[in-house]
DNA sequence: GACTACATGTAATCGGTTACATGATTGG
DNA sequence: CCAATCATGTAACCGATTACATGTAGTC
């Protein structure tokens, strides 16, 4: 028998990121999110989710829970341990299997996530992980320029054909953007150095 | 007690969208997923999730089963029905919720597979769509120029900070991506006519 | 004979959403 | 006093993934 390897819960990661940078409660880890600019590519991180997956970050000792009253206020901090440490930092210098995947989108925010939290690592690994975005998405455009090619001869044969080009000229502009930001990354990255 | 309006389950449409263009047996639903460029941008349709919900949408007289022997292969040929028809139509016509999300893939990839159905509804409904996603992509880009302009103030604050502003940067370039393909298929939509 | 492609499904489980539940504090 | 915000959780359910299960047809 094969052993079952669960999908990654990539929001504990989130989470865990979000401890590294500072110390905070499950309700504040809401408004980091919402106000930090990670609500534009990382899908909806919601209260409900948060509490379990702190209480199962802490049985896994990951991170350390303490009840504080401030200003007549309780509430559960919550900090990262040197095990959730090194447990983020294994997680965001792994190189993500994104050959194996075909949506850019998915792709892509997998890379921006690990680069949101590439100061959890070495800026070698985050300009690796960007390099690798490039190459594959630069494959992918050569797909959809064909896609793109084959649509135009065909527009007139099939009445969805106009709209499975549109779809694929959108194809063509992400790979292009995430391109064009992915070189000009690499140059920042190497600037810090 | 508020009703529950369960999650829309999006691959429902997706597979409902195939049918309307072809009928074919959930084997081949399968291959037209991965050889139309569906793929690159909607995630994974396996088959244990398609044959299932072939079942679901049988269920609700969306789709008809028909077996078929060809070449001395039987298998089962769903085609969609009138009723699915007109339910298609009803989801691809309706205006997705985008100022609802926050995250700007999430929303590219909802309008974008509408527009790649676009076929069931009128250019009309399609150019509705995406102008509506042409403006919340532009206030999104204010959002993320303040974010930029904050950052690259505190850069040296942090060492979190070069990399937040890097995520950032992708926001940026991928809101200009999608207000320039916006703008783009407005104008093939119109010629359409 | 082994491998790939065709072809269809079920069972167990996980991750995430919706809904429910509770209560304190602050500001108008 | 009422609304918004602070603050923390549980229960039920759904959607999607992983794993399991089975069998045929064609090709190297």
């Amino acid at each position: 028998m094969v052993p079952r390897v669960a999908k990654e819960n990539k929001n504990k990661f989130a989470i865990l990121g979000i401890l590294k940078h500072e110390s905070i409660s499950g309700y504040n880890i809401r408004k980091y999110y919402k106000f930090r600019g990670l609500r534009f590519f990382w899908p909806d991180l919601s209260l409900n989710q948060i509490y379990p997956t702190l209480k199962q970050l802490e049985e896994e000792k990951l991170v350390k829970k303490k009840k504080i009253e401030e200003k007549s206020r309780i509430s559960n901090i919550y900090s990262i341990t040197e095990r959730g440490k090194e447990e983020l930092r294994k997680w965001v210098s792994g190189i993500p299997s994104i050959r194996e995947m075909d949506n850019m989108f998915d792709m892509t925010q997998e890379v921006l996530l690990k680069t949101y939290y590439g100061g959890a690592t070495t800026a070698e690994d985050s300009k690796n992980k960007i390099l690798e975005l490039i190459e594959v998405m630069k494959e992918k455009k050569v797909g959809l320029k064909n896609f793109e090619k084959h649509l135009k001869l065909t527009l007139k044969d099939h009445e969805d054909h106009p709209y499975f080009l549109l779809s694929v000229l959108m194809g063509i502009r992400i790979a292009d953007a995430v391109v064009g930001w992915g070189e000009e990354s690499i140059k920042m990255l190497k600037k810090m150095n």
